[in-house]
DNA sequence: GACAAGAACGAACGATCGTACTATTCTGCG
DNA sequence: CGCAGAATAGTACGATCGTTCGTTCTTGTC
């Protein structure tokens, strides 16, 4: 049982891998057998069908996701700090080019109109992701870092909102302002939450 | 000359409707061909190739992307109004499922990590409409509706970031929120770059 | 009405897709 | 060692991919 999940572990990397730069549909048994080193029914063993398969690159990519920015996170101090180390988090994850948030955002584009299990779960997965933040931010709420009647469900769309444009801004156009107007548009967010609002 | 004109037309109008839910890369010679109830090989004499049938569906979103909100933008009276209605034709063609706009977005998903002349059209297709944007907001800053000293830059990246967080909103997760959410953040915005700012 | 040009079709190609079935190799337990 | 069972490879299937080629149908011009 030892061997069968190493290599299954090297195929659902390689998968999340392979899915960021192709998207999950784009995903091929064949290419993603190649990459492994392996033969396309040796890795179809593995992966029952091909939706099967995606699923668990999904699911593979999740995790990757959770450890990266969803985890450390939460280790930071409640409120404010909390929030700040999400969006850090999250920017590193863009910026090294880790393909696990990647995928979730390809992934979101290409099944926001095809019905299915792939899609369903990328429904779940973003409804967990809009809820997290928005319980983050209620910590900061909470703790009296941010305005008592602050929308913690408005500031997980802005929030996404700045993420999404980060990854098209850094990504595609390769803009190397991309970050700093995240960052700037983030710190908008955090100043228009905050009882004292202060400008320059 | 007509006749091929007319189908022609046809088939990128297909192809831009197919394309937004498939994606450029998941459109297919053999269901455009059937979409438009014609035999493959047809199709294929008016596309030369995939290639260049995904750069002239591009081409034909752009021109209805740039009908249904740029131009009828640039009508209204320079400053906050024509800034206002940008975003308001914006969001329509999100709202109504018209095909070009989320075309754009999810093609910049798609082609952000894949090199080759899909990938350089939508660079610059994005690149001039962040410019279109700076642009308009400008004129806001030259009629005094805004900050002197507000990002031009800047403010596309939010305002580009807004409405991709709403697409993803409203047809990945359905959110009957998401419009809303996007029109609070779009009012944030100008508040932040108003002079006189003043909230509830 | 004949005829050249353009538009659309049908069939076929090599390749690759996802998926089945059957071997073969490996691995761990007695 | 031997052997059961897991893990991987091999091969083949129907379908569809993008593409090519030759043929038919439509169209406008003299």
């Amino acid at each position: 049982m030892s061997k069968g999940d190493a290599t299954r572990q090297a195929i659902l990397h390689r998968g999340v891998e392979t899915a960021a730069r192709v998207g999950l549909s784009g995903l091929t048994i064949g290419e993603l057998a190649a990459a492994t080193g392996m033969s396309k029914s040796g890795l179809f063993a593995h992966a029952k069908s091909k939706e099967s398969l995606q699923l668990q690159v999904l699911a593979q990519a999740r995790e990757e996701f959770i450890d990266a920015v969803i985890r450390p996170a939460l280790t930071t101090p409640r409120g404010e700090p909390r929030v700040r180390s999400l969006f850090e988090h999250w920017v590193t994850c863009g910026r090294t080019r880790m393909p696990g948030g990647c995928l979730f955002v390809k992934a979101a584009a290409e099944y926001d109109d095809r019905p299915g299990a792939v899609r369903d779960q990328l429904v779940r997965d973003h409804t967990d992701l809009h809820e997290t933040i928005a319980h983050v931010f209620r910590t900061g709420i909470t703790e009296g870092h941010f305005l008592d009647d602050a929308d913690p469900a408005e500031f997980a769309f802005a929030l996404h909102g700045v993420m999404l444009g980060f990854y098209h801004s850094y990504r595609l156009l390769g803009d190397p302002a991309a970050e700093a107007h995240a960052r700037q548009s983030f710190e908008d967010l955090l100043d228009a939450a905050r009882p004292t609002s202060d400008t320059a």
